[in-house]
DNA sequence: CGTTTGCTTGAATTCTGTCAAAGCAGGTGG
DNA sequence: CCACCTGCTTTGACAGAATTCAAGCAAACG
C-alpha cells in the first residue's frame, strides 16, 4: 500500500496513543521503534496482547472498524516513528484502489493467524516453548525489550522467564 | 437477520463439518445442539478454540472471508440443527439489507470480544478462575458437555478440572 | 559516588500434570 | 432382565512446573 497519503508521527518511549474508552480514529503502522497493546485487569496487572516492531500494524480492531469505545491501551515501548492510518482516509483509499485492499487484507489475515497461533500456544505450550515461539514471531525483539515486558506477553512472572532462559542456555551449551 | 434464505441442516453428534485444508464455503449458526472448533497439534492433542451452543456463530473466519485453505476443524458435539451461511448468498444479502449488516456486525464484534477475553483469561487466570469464566461465557453448557471437552477448551487436564470442581464445591459449601 | 532500576538466584510454597487404580455410568448382546 | 463391556469421571500419590518472597548484583543515571 502507498502510505504517502497518511501522516507520519514521532512518539517518545512511554507515550500512550490509545486509551480504553476512546474511539479509535486510527490504526498504526510502525516504521521504526516498537509499540505494544495491552489491558489492565481488575487486580491492576498489565497483560500485553501484542507487540508491533518495524513493519507491524497495531490497532484496536473492534473500536477501529466498529467505531465503538475500545478496551485496550496502545503505547510506545521505544522512541518510535509511526504512520497513522486514519479511518476515514483509509476507507476512501481502499475504495479507489484495489491494490490497497489486497495489501490490507493480507495484514488483516496475518493478524487473525497471529491471534490463533497465540491462543494455541497459550493453550498447549510450557514456558520454554512459549518463549521459543515468541522469538520466532518477533525475531530480534528479545534483545531489545526489557524482560518484564516479554514475561507479561507470555503470561508468566519475570523471575520464571529468567529461569527459563537459563535452562535454555544450559541445553544449548550441552548440545555444542 | 432473516435466516430464511439460508439452508438449515441436521447433523449427528460427531459429524465433522469442516476439515483443515478445506476452503470454508459457509459459516454456521447453531439453532439447536452444539458445535466446536478445534485444532490438532503436532503431538496429536486436540485444542478446542470455541464452542457454539444455541444462537452462536462459528466459522473459520480466515478461510471464510479470504477464501483460503483453513487450519481448523469444526464438528458437532451434540446432535445439532444448524443454519449454513453460504459465503455467496451472505455477501449478496448484506449488500441489499442494511439491517442484516448491523446484526452481522454485532455477531462479529462479539466474537472479537470473546477472543480477547479468552486471551486475557489464558494469560492471567488460574484453573479455578478459568472455569468460572467458562461458566459465565457459556451458561448451562458445563452441564451438557463431557468434562474432557471443557478441560481441552481451558487448556488443562481432565483430572485437574475434576479436582478444581471439587475445590469449588467445598468453598461454596463453606460459605453457606 | 549514592540511588535507582531491572535482572538474577535460591528456598519455600502453591499449582498443575502424570500415572495408576477404582467407581460409575450407558450400551450391547446374551 | 442381567452381565459384561467400554468410555468417562473421580481419587490419591507423586513429580514437575510456576509463583512468591527475599536477597544480591550490575548497569544506568543523577
Amino acid at each position: 500500500m502507498d502510505f504517502s497519503s497518511f501522516k507520519t508521527k514521532r512518539v517518545e518511549k512511554g507515550t500512550i496513543l490509545l486509551y480504553p474508552g476512546a474511539i479509535s480514529k486510527a490504526a498504526f503502522k510502525v516504521q521504526k521503534g516498537c509499540l505494544k497493546s495491552y489491558i489492565i485487569d481488575d487486580s491492576g496487572k498489565e497483560h500485553i496482547l501484542q507487540f508491533a516492531p518495524e513493519d507491524w500494524f497495531i490497532s484496536d480492531m473492534e473500536s477501529y472498524t466498529r467505531k465503538t469505545p475500545g478496551k485496550i491501551y496502545i503505547s510506545a515501548v521505544e522512541d518510535s516513528e509511526i504512520v497513522l492510518i486514519d479511518t476515514a482516509v483509509f476507507e476512501y483509499t481502499v475504495q479507489l484502489d484495489m491494490e490497497s485492499q489486497k495489501v490490507w487484507s493480507e495484514k488483516y489475515r496475518n493478524s487473525l493467524i497471529a491471534n490463533q497461533n497465540r491462543l494455541i500456544s497459550l493453550l498447549s505450550y510450557n514456558a520454554e516453548q512459549k518463549y521459543l515461539q515468541f522469538m520466532e514471531t518477533y525475531p530480534g525483539l528479545a534483545q531489545r525489550l526489557p524482560l518484564k515486558l516479554i514475561a507479561s506477553y507470555l503470561g508468566m512472572t519475570p523471575e520464571h522467564l529468567s529461569f527459563t532462559r537459563k535452562q535454555l542456555a544450559k541445553k544449548q551449551s550441552d548440545v555444542s
